[in-house]
DNA sequence: CCGAGTCCGTGTATGTCGTACACAGGTTAG
DNA sequence: CTAACCTGTGTACGACATACACGGACTCGG
């Protein structure tokens, strides 16, 4: 291990092609990053990050455990090489700012669906893997264009990304809890009706007796609705400098 | 147990004083639900989420480890109980819609802040517990003297919850890596300005170089940045209806 | 007032996990 | 050719969630 002194944590400084192997003798190595990584990915994507764990992952890939160790300084390096992998490269975009935006969070609500355990791999730090910082890149040059000023454009990609991840996690999340692993599946609807008296939820009685809980089509509507109104927010702030 | 048949989590029974203990013998329990969730509060709060292991936690209770399981099904079922206790009392609001949407995702965010370690929990379900639905509640009740549709008000909440969630995520995630618990703090514009080529990624450098990322007030002009947008956006549909 | 039924906390055990450590054999530089 | 060194292997440890069986404490029906 060179310690290349720049004080990132070592998994970034491996992203970024810092680091080099510096191999100055001993058998080849029979494993790779590379391969690990996308073993791990194809781990968690078959079975959520919880199939994520070390010895399942070096049987995957034909060896004992701890020689995965020898190519990632520990499980949380290696969720974080995953992440940066998983989220892929980001889309090149055209068109007026506005609807750059609007697909770029389609395609980044995409790759959260695609690899749904992102979500819940514990964040710890920056997000400041080459991928990643593609996608901010990309975001702030749909936003070139506008009268935002760069702290502004900053944080309304930040926006953006926060908003597509919670959206997608509520999203997943309500589709587990009503249609649980084991077990019938849930019906909400019937269980808040019987929890929400109309005395002391009055308001949420009433959506539940118009139905709005059985909605149609109701995952993409759901992030249309609040992708829209982000961006008409974005659009006030605009035109309102203009 | 008594089986209430209600196809309910066990956990969200209990929060909503269904399942009654039905005791018909035995010696007095020495334990009870509301101790159990305080403690475990009380261990989260002071070092984490993981801090808190049921071993740990039934010593600080000064039981051994097995007994916390006759009060809760699972350690899944108590972090559920956990969530609703922590999120606390949703605040009574007065004012107009906007106002009372602010009061609300800055009284959310400071809960938030007050028990980091919720962000960490993996939810598993609906936010079912009486105490989020109080939260949900009032927020709908917010929304009532609006244009907007029972639907739409009801995924203007869920934007704005998924809003101050997410926000808050990611600015305990900044800082957690700006200032690790272990090592010297870690200069990350520095980082960024090293490994964000200009050709590569000139918005991000431009950024860098125009020191955005040393700004004062970071977290509280974030968050009021992003709400005033989603806010904005809400206007705007209300208007469109008027 | 007694005894049966029941529920309590304890002790012990199992399987999984992340990862530290010492080793034996292969590989390369001098 | 040899010394340095890197490889994967085996073993081991401590933490964790949780299952199970027990002995004693309590309550209730008689």
């Amino acid at each position: 291990m060179t310690d290349t002194e720049s004080g990132l944590p070592p998994a970034i400084e491996q992203l970024w092609g810092l680091r080099e192997p510096a191999r100055r003798g001993g058998p080849k190595p029979a494993l790779s990053l590379p391969r690990i990584v996308a073993a791990a990915i194809e781990l968690a994507d078959a079975g959520g990050l919880a199939a994520l764990s070390m010895s399942r992952l070096a049987e995957k890939l034909g060896f004992t455990t701890m020689p995965v160790y020898r190519y990632v300084a520990s499980k949380d390096d290696l969720l974080v090489l995953c992440l940066d992998e998983a989220i892929g490269a980001a889309p090149a975009l055209d068109g007026p700012w506005r609807a750059q935006l609007e697909a770029w969070s389609g395609a980044l609500r995409i790759r959260y669906q695609q690899h749904a355990w992102m979500l819940d791999v514990p964040i710890s730090g920056l997000p400041a893997g080459p991928n990643q910082l593609v996608w901010f890149e990309r975001g702030l040059r749909a936003l070139a264009p506008t009268t935002l000023e760069p702290a502004e454009r900053a944080s309304t990609v930040l926006l953006l990304s926060t908003y597509v991840r919670g959206q997608v996690q509520m999203v997943a999340d309500l589709m587990r809890a009503a249609a649980p692993a084991s077990g019938p599946p849930v019906d909400w609807a019937s269980v808040v009706r019987r929890v929400a008296h109309p005395d002391r939820f009055p308001e949420v009685a009433k959506l539940v007796a118009g139905g709005v809980f059985d909605a149609e089509g109701f995952p993409d509507d759901e992030f249309e609705f609040g992708l829209r109104r982000v961006l008409d927010g974005v659009e006030t702030l605009d035109r309102s400098r203009a």
